[in-house]
DNA sequence: CTTGACCCTCACGTTACGTTATGGCTTATA
DNA sequence: TATAAGCCATAACGTAACGTGAGGGTCAAG
């Protein structure tokens, strides 16, 4: 039996953290003392590290306590999937590296927009959706987008297209410079953290 | 000079962003009207655009209010060094590929953790400090990232593991049905979205 | 029995907006 | 010109996942 704070060191999320999740009702201690201590065994211990697990895959807590007390699917057939699907992801990025170079190549003008744009992610959903559109839990995931639009008209491209009309404006100018070293900074900064390091 | 609604459905934001970003000082509106009403010219479009480029790239807005009034750097070895760390995220999800593959034939008792750890990542953070440690934005960085703990002890390889443990337990079990339900409808519900569609 | 390290429960702050609620402005049409 | 449709505005509360004190019990050591 573990106090929070032992819970803390050992799984390094915040005694607040464990004080949220059992509130909301995500971990519940495994017993409570007279004075209202909280304890956990290593069964909680397990639990608490599938939530971080998830967590760490950015769902949401609803979604986690949701999934902790579900069942279904053929497990061997997905992590085959997901092998497929992080293959793809690849590609893509590999996509988006050699158009960077040919801009950095050849600057915006003689950038083929069509070449890279989100045709491609579409595609993946299309495929996407075959793979998991028998599922429950995709069922469910198409209810929740119904009425929610993709109303987001820029992506990656318009990083570039940004880039590249910076590029013909001024070398030196203001915006170009502040652009290029945030987005340096801005990746330094966040790219290496738990949010993105599971997937990069 | 456009209207909120207007500017709205050009740039794919909704009205109250339009109001948010107003009274955050973010974006003002080239005009207002006597019966109150904002109005919009190419200009703020322009900065709108730089926004949301920022944004894409999950700058937290009191970052994207700074860096668009800041300067500096060079802007073409700054293009060439982001190339270059595309390719290493690219490398490194080439890893994770190949390890979830060994995973999938061998099981979880055959991993070589050492293999596909976070010391890698570390090299990038190390290298990422050559690259960007004299730069103005970096030691700002630095010095925000002193007294915060990286507490994390767990990461991708502890999703294995964990995938690993539940797959020795029992294949049809409930936790690892779940498990991996989740992780399909997870990544299939948000890896499409604005929130990562830039560096998948 | 006192001290220090731990524990507890409020409860407000944070980020980037979404979502009504309530009411004024503008424009087209009857 | 009156009225309705459609757009505008300002509150102001809700959300997610905690961080950060404030104010106050508890427990083991000395």
């Amino acid at each position: 039996m573990k106090t929070v704070k032992e819970v803390s060191r050992i799984s390094g999320v915040s005694v607040r953290t464990l004080h949220y999740y059992h509130s909301i009702g995500l971990l519940h201690p495994t017993q409570i003392t007279d004075s209202g201590y909280r304890l956990y065994d290593d069964a909680a211990l397990q639990r608490l590290y599938c939530i971080l697990l998830f967590r760490e895959l950015e769902f949401p807590l609803k979604e986690i306590k949701r999934i902790l007390q579900s069942e279904q699917f053929d497990q061997q057939a997905a992590l085959q999937k997901q092998i497929e699907w992080l293959k793809q992801k690849r590609d893509y990025l590999d996509r988006v590296i050699s158009h960077a170079c040919q801009i950095q190549k050849t600057g915006v003008n003689a950038m083929s927009f069509q070449s890279l744009n989100k045709a491609k992610l579409q595609e993946y959903e299309a495929e996407a959706k075959q793979r998991w559109g028998d599922t429950a839990a995709y069922q469910e995931y198409e209810q929740k987008r119904k009425g929610k639009e993709s109303a987001v008209d820029y992506d990656l491209m318009n990083l570039f297209v940004q880039f590249g009309q910076l590029r013909q404006q001024d070398p030196t100018s203001q915006s170009v410079q502040a652009l290029v070293a945030a987005l340096q900074n801005h990746i330094t900064e966040h790219r290496y953290t738990r949010r993105c390091s599971v997937f990069y």
